[in-house]
Order: structure tokens, then C-alpha cells, then sequence
RNA sequence: GGAGAGAUGGCAGAGUCCGGUUGAAUGCACCUGACUUGAAAUCAGGCGUGGGUUCAUACCCACCGGGGGUUCGAAUCCCUCUCUCUCCGCCA
């Protein structure tokens, strides 16, 4: 969420900003809107401080054993004004609110202005696409040959579409590289490994951005009742994470908090009908290992560059060819203000692919939740930054391996830095 | 699942029965100043969060787990939800 002191008082700027990613801002309703507002508050609080300053008065009155009567004929009809006043402050302000809360991050001054993702631009390339001497194939294909180890008829019969049943060597592999991106992060990058809950509710969802506005991209657990508290599946271990912070003043010696967590992620998938329903690439299931950090404004954009670093690591680890890519104002998330995407190269599809997103929030997650910090020796605490990245998508590195690892025969080769994970294995084979 | 107790500022802990000048006593922690070579101790003062009006100073509003209600007035009364603790039952 935006400031809404900064929005409402510079709105022509912040319209002219917004639009560079695709957003536009009903200024001339805003402003509208924001004048009655002012009007309407001013008003309602004036009359609160009269019944508050009356009402004390009686008590004064009364405790001195005078007739209390003439003043309370006096109230009049105070309390129905009051009421009118505010039911119709809280109707206005629920309007503005809204819009504010739909309102997506500003982004910063150094991301490239452009409409849609063919204006992202290319920061560097990681590794050669390997050269293959015989036909690739895909990663279902892949699996297929080592014993049905990804086996989509189960995940279909057993829950619908986009769900797999992973066996064998495969579901070894998978967890596998969990456990390897885990302890990366944890032993050379200085995160805390966190455990989270996979099912958060709708003020933890708010807090990162994901309500009101996204609601039809996740799963709902259907509640008990409506007073009852509406829960849902997590899309990323962001959500948890970052809500760490939610309602918090945290000691400026604490900063910077960095987390991984590894969690299933789900997502509906709402809108992606029709794409990528082959394999493993797009599923309503998928495990990630998540990095979170929460900093100081001034170390945010430094921080970045760090978290996006450290997920670039387990490619190279991997030796998986990748690219890195700046998301232009177009293609942002919605609570991003800058964004690195990391790209792997999938030889079946001839074509890089997102395996991680790394984003600065800024304030804006922060604003939401209202999680801060206080600098040493300060009064006011402040905004904390928070940022978050996928450090990996398992099952799109999972894809990645099989399909750039394979051989001719028909076995995968295990990356170096797996197998130990693997229990020594070096190949897997059918 | 059954029975009971509770939720107050960074922490501890009054106030809640009997509603009124209580944004909230007191202690600890913390900050500033005095004393001191320095520190400790002591003394004096300060010390919650969010929002609004304002160039500013300042003033005002809201908040005692969340939401709703009664009332001129609610931390205090009523309803409801959530969470925590104790006991019983069940269970990975």
C-alpha cells in the first residue's frame, strides 16, 4: 500500500508514475472523493470532541450532586448527528480505501519503463546451452523412461488436474535439491531455516498483498461458519514470512532478518487455462524454498542485489545455464517497486524460463502490516523493506535438471552438488 | 469434544463487582539532565500507537485481544469471534 498522505497530496505525480506499469488512476474522482473526505472528517471529529467534552461535564456535574438534567436536555440530538456523520465518513473512507488498497507499488526510478515482458531487459547469462547429439526430450518424457517417476495419471486420479505423484528416484531427486538449496542458504548465505504454517489467514494475506485484490488465484478452506475465521493454502512462504513482521516494532540491532523456509506453494491457477498443462512446469502444487528479508530502507536496494545473488547461486551450483533478467514497469508484480527474474534453460522447450522471482517491496508489504523498526535512540519507529525471491522452485529445478542432464541412453545424470543427497548415486537410470 | 480461568502500554502488573476529569496507578527497562575523574547509586524530568487539521507551533480524534451493542459517557455492562492457560476425554 501507498502512503496515503504522499498519495492523495502529490496524486498527478504518483497517476504518472502508475501509469509506466500499465495502471491508471482516476485522478479528477480521487480528488473528489478526498475533498469530502476532509470535509466530512473535520466535521465528524469536531462533533466527537463536543460529546466527549459534554459528556464529561455531566460526569463533573454529577459527581459535584447537581441536577444533571439541563445538560443532558442540552445533548440534544448530538448522538443521531454524530451517527449520521460517521456512518457516512465510514462509507467514504471504506470508497477511498478501497482504491487505495488496489493501488499497485510505484516503481523505482531505476526500473526500465516498458508495457509488457518483451521490454524486460537481459542483465547477464550464467553457462552455454549444452549441444546435444541426439533428439531431447521433455522433462515428462525424461521421467517416463526412468519408470513412470513422474506419474500425472495418479495426481489426476487422485486429485484432478495439475497434481503429480512423484516416485522413486525422481521423488528422491526432489527433495534432494530442497535439502541442498536449504543448506546453501542457510550455511553460506546466513538465513534462518523457518518451519511455517501452509495454511495462513486473510490479515496475513493482506499484509503481502495477496487480498483483497488476488483472492481468486489462491485455495480457500472453507470456513464454519461466516463469523467463523477464513483461512487459506499458501501461494509462496513469503506470505508467512514476511507476516513474521505483522503488528511489529522491531530493535534496529535485529535488522537485517533474513528467513528461508521451504513450503508446498498452491495456486489456483485461475486464468492460466490452457498453458503450460503439459508436465510439471505449471502446477496447482509445488514445493519452493523461499528467502525472505526484512532491512532497513537505506539497505534495501543493496539487498536485493544480495537475495537475487543467492538464488543465482544454486543454478551455478547446479550448473544449470541461466539468464537474469529486469522486469520493466509493465511486468511487475503487484507490490514490487524492482524485480529480478532468474530465467533457466530448458532444452526441450528451446526457450529460458522463470525459476525465481526476486523482488524489493519496499514499504509496501510493511505498510500493510504494519511492521517496523526503531533506530536506536529514535522516537518514531519507521517502515521496515522487505523482500523475498525464490531460492528455488523446486519442481521447475526439478524440470531443469532432468532435461539438461540427460543422455542418450536415456538416464539423467545427478548434478555433482546432489549427490550427496543422493545417497553417492551418480546416474539415475530406468 | 466437555468444564473452568484469562487477554490492559517494551515487560511486569493495578483498575473491571459499584460506568464519569483514566490513554490508563505502580515497578522494571529505556532516554535526557544534575552529582561524579569515569561508572554505579541517588535526585529531577521524559518515555505507547495510528489518524486528522495546520507553513509552523499547536490542537483535535481513535485505540485497554478483534467485531458489534447499551449509554450523555465504556478498559469497566451485554452479545459474538479469536487466542492463551488449567483439568477431563480422544488422538499422530
Amino acid at each position: 500500500m501507498l502512503d496515503a498522505k504522499y498519495f492523495r497530496e502529490e496524486l498527478q505525480q504518483t497517476a504518472e508514475r502508475l501509469k509506466t506499469r500499465g495502471y491508471t488512476l482516476d485522478v479528477e474522482a480521487i480528488a473528489a472523493l478526498e475533498s469530502k473526505r476532509k470535509t466530512l472528517q473535520v466535521r465528524t471529529e469536531e462533533l466527537q470532541s463536543e460529546r466527549n467534552s459534554r459528556s464529561k461535564a455531566i460526569g463533573q456535574a454529577k459527581a459535584k450532586g447537581e441536577d444533571i438534567q439541563p445538560l443532558l436536555d442540552a445533548v440534544g440530538d448530538l448522538g443521531s448527528q454524530l451517527e449520521t456523520a460517521k456512518a457516512e465518513l465510514n462509507t467514504l473512507q471504506a470508497e477511498l480505501q478501497q482504491i487505495i488498497q488496489g493501488v499497485p507499488n510505484l516503481p523505482d526510478t531505476s526500473v526500465p519503463v516498458g508495457r509488457d515482458e518483451s521490454e524486460n531487459q537481459e542483465i547477464s547469462r550464467f553457462g552455454e546451452p549444452r549441444q546435444f547429439d541426439f533428439e531431447v526430450k521433455d522433462h515428462v518424457d525424461v521421467a517416463a523412461a526412468l519408470g513412470n517417476g513422474l506419474d500425472f495419471e495418479s495426481g489426476a486420479k487422485l486429485t484432478g488436474a495439475r497434481f503429480v505423484v512423484m516416485k522413486g528416484q525422481i521423488a528422491r531427486l526432489n527433495r534432494a535439491l530442497t535439502q541442498f538449496m536449504l543448506d546453501l542458504h542457510t550455511e553460506q548465505h546466513g538465513y534462518s531455516e523457518t518451519a511455517v504454517p501452509y495454511i495462513v489467514n486473510h490479515d496475513t494475506l493482506f499484509g503481502t498483498g495477496q487480498l483483497p485484490k488476488f483472492g481468486e488465484d489462491l485455495f480457500h478452506v472453507e470456513g464454519e461458519s461466516q463469523d467463523k475465521i477464513a483461512l487459506s493454502l499458501i501461494p509462496t512462504a513469503e506470505v508467512p514470512l514476511t507476516n513474521l513482521a505483522r503488528d511489529e516494532i522491531l530493535d534496529e540491532q535485529a535488522l537485517p532478518v533474513k528467513l528461508t523456509a521451504h513450503t508446498p506453494c498452491f495456486r489456483s491457477e485461475a486464468g492460466s487455462h490452457g498453458r503450460d498443462t503439459r508436465g510439471l512446469i505449471r502446477q496447482h502444487q509445488f514445493d519452493k524454498v523461499e528467502l525472505v528479508q526484512l532491512v532497513k530502507p537505506e539497505d534495501s536496494m543493496d539487498a536485493l542485489e544480495a537475495l537475487t545473488a543467492h538464488a543465482e547461486k544454486v543454478l551455478q551450483l547446479l550448473e544449470l545455464p541461466y539468464r537474469k533478467v529486469q522486469l520493466c514497469t509493465g511486468d511487475m508484480g503487484f507490490g514490487a517497486c524492482k524485480t529480478y527474474d532468474l530465467e533457466v534453460w530448458l532444452p526441450a522447450q528451446d526457450a529460458y524460463r522463470e525459476i525465481s522471482s526476486c523482488s524489493n517491496m519496499g514499504d509496501f508489504q510493511a505498510r500493510r502490516m504494519q511492521a517496523r523498526f526503531r533506530r536506536q535512540g529514535a522516537k518514531k519507529p519507521e517502515l521496515l523493506h522487505t523482500l523475498n525471491g525464490s531460492g528455488l522452485a523446486v519442481g521447475r529445478t526439478l524440470v531443469a535438471v532432468l532435461e539438461n542432464y540427460q543422455q542418450a541412453d536415456g538416464s539423467v545424470v545427478v548434478p555433482a552438488v546432489l549427490r550427496p543427497y543422493m545417497g553417492g548415486l551418480d546416474v539415475i537410470r530406468g
